[in-house]
DNA sequence: TTGTAGGCGTTATCAG
DNA sequence: CTGATAACGCCTACAA
């Protein structure tokens, strides 16, 4: 009694077998009967239509091989027609595997994380993986049980920008394979773009204008991301021997562009990086409201070319890096990694690179008319308005 | 001993509950000895522990109820020292459940899905749900075969303007709880913002800067939200007695706008509605290249108020639609009815409004001085190559 | 090549 | 309130 219904249902199958595999074609209107409505089919329905054994089922259908070519193509008529699919939470209880990955950004407000969205999703659809999104609002705790979360339904987890300790991101690598993008953590597979050439490309670009002395606008001081930039813009303007400055900014966003716009006035630079695009909207914006000209008194570069960096007035200049690229080659790395066929190659090597646009160039201090003045004061306003 | 390994632990249970008891407190060293390293606990280890039977652990840690407080206390003591987590897997085999839900959003390229998706992730971290992400690109098969991948795996399901059919849709409806986005489809809750009213705005302010005649720029001409849009577009004109032509672009897209820039200067509005700003953003471009200004000469209305609206010179005038609203709205009223605490309000009203920017104005049949036109030209070639 | 007999970790339904 | 035990659907030694 103990495994009476299973018994019983293997002896049903046992009765239909022949009932059905009598007719040999087998209409779908027919096999309907067997598991109408809700539930979905099981390897024991196909076993009972295909006149087998559920575990010879199983095997067919999970592509091991060892079974006739003859029962094989039984059991797949069968399955289509019951609209057969596994359930993937009775074969990820065995197996441990999902098909299904983890991403998590360090901030779903800002449009660079859409990018990296972007190329992990398309990745994740084009090698028929699911792929679950989280947002960390770049809090630490809330990326930590974000992750949690996640490891434990996924196969795999890549980690965008996080702000965690290198040691919980390398607790959760022994976990599960983890790949981490925008940060260098040993021992994890990290995808990180080369930034020093696009910054190097950038300085000297500003040198050449005739630029001596330039800001680096950072975002959240302890930001791994926004350090190594600065780091790479000192390295830079060494090289070019020019002066460089550091300022804070409050929050990585356009808002935080704006509240810095004083500090850089102030620093009285002729050019300034920005950490990021939305800073250097925000810049932009609140030196134009004050009636500066862009780029005739000041050139402003920003990073990452993000959508809209084209669109401004005048169009920004600025550091690209290929997000969408971090993202797929993120995710290509972490299914290779799952199926064992990582490349040797390993890590893809991305780079970044100036984008030249109207928003810097050469030095003048041509001042503005009163009258040009007045009209800018007016744009902006109007820009703030909108 | 069919069920004999099953004895056998239990067994191993009862013999160590004793055992560990005894001591009442329980260091966690000598926890992890019980299941040190890979594989995580299981309620049997932390039944072991705790001295009771598994089933009461279940009970216990799935917030059931009917356990005593004393081992309630026992049980979660017993399963944070063994760091236990619930295996999903297991427990979606048994109740279907994942705590996941599933968002397809017809285009993952597209800055107006980045809200959608944004609303929708911040939703389900607050609710402690997983979100699974994967865009259609467009198309009705692969938005199909997404949709289908991800029911296996999801509670329930939201399409994001679906290209699919009414009918597949409600065909997945059956299946497990689905939410539309941007599309209303009978039979199943739909998150449609009332766009005729941001679109009234729209045409009563042309029509109050003296336009006489409007263009309205479609995306795709099956699309159901350009449909909507049109008509929207075509009423309010009716109303306001404006002429109103409609103009298809190729794709919903910056190039599509650019594309259609000769269709809308042949066709002589001296306003033209765009189906998205995507289509404005390309469309603006083209035309300040042929040396047209905006609003001036023509006037520009997008669809969307997606994030770069406010960058572009002049700043777009555009209808907002409230996307982060519609997928947060969506995801609250999916998990709503998952958990049978469906607001009778049901569909949460979502309401679009005229953003008014620097695109649109009065008429002004206002020439331009050849100096200007090139100035124009000029700006334009650096706006393309950027 | 195919069938048998568990087991994966939980929940749910019973008895007690 | 607690314990025993049968599912849930699939996988996989091992046996035949």
């Amino acid at each position: 009694m103990v495994l009476g219904q299973d018994t019983i249902v293997v002896n049903g199958a046992g009765q239909r077998q022949n009932a059905v595999t009598a007719g040999q074609s087998v209409p779908a209107a027919s096999m309907n009967s067997a598991r109408n409505g809700k539930s979905n089919a099981t390897i024991y329905d196909v076993a009972m239509v295909a006149g087998v054994n559920p575990s010879t089922v199983s095997r067919a259908l999970s592509k091991s091989g060892r079974v006739s070519a003859r029962t094989q193509k039984l059991i797949e008529a069968a399955a289509t027609g019951l609209n057969f699919h596994a359930n993937p939470f009775a074969r990820a209880l065995h197996t441990g595997r999902t098909n299904t990955f983890g991403l998590i950004v360090a901030d779903l407000t800002s449009p660079a994380s859409f990018d990296i969205i972007r190329g992990a999703g398309i990745t994740a659809t084009v090698r028929n993986y699911t792929l679950a999104l989280a947002g960390s609002a770049d809090s630490t705790v809330t990326e930590l049980i974000a992750a949690r979360r996640m490891m434990a339904t996924v196969d795999g987890l890549i980690l965008a920008s996080p702000c965690m300790d290198d040691d919980d991101i390398r607790t959760l690598a022994r976990d599960k394979p983890v790949v981490v993008i925008n940060r260098e953590v040993d021992g994890v597979p990290c995808v990180v773009p080369d930034e020093s050439k696009g910054i190097r490309e950038a300085v000297r670009s500003l040198a050449a204008n005739g630029h001596t002395k330039v800001a680096f606008v950072a975002g959240p001081p302890q930001s791994p991301m926004s350090i190594r930039r600065w780091e790479a813009v000192q390295a830079s303007c060494e090289f070019s021997r020019l002066d460089a400055v550091r300022l804070d900014s409050s929050r990585p966003t356009v808002d935080g562009g704006r509240q810095v716009a004083q500090d850089v006035r102030a620093s009285g630079v002729t050019a300034v990086l920005t950490s990021n695009d939305l800073l250097a909207f925000g810049l932009m914006q609140e030196l134009q409201a004050a009636g500066m000209v862009v780029p005739d008194e000041i050139s402003i570069v920003g990073f990452d070319d993000i959508f809209g960096a084209g669109f401004t007035t005048p169009p920004l200049t600025t550091v690209r890096s290929p997000r969408e690229e971090c993202g797929s080659g993120a995710a290509t790395l972490l299914l290779d990694l799952l199926h064992g066929t990582a490349l040797s190659s390993g890590v893809p090597t991305i780079v970044t690179e100036l984008v030249q646009r109207g928003s810097s160039g050469r030095v003048s201090a041509r001042k503005m008319s009163p009258a040009r003045c007045r009209r800018h004061e007016i744009e902006a306003e109007l820009r703030r308005r909108a």
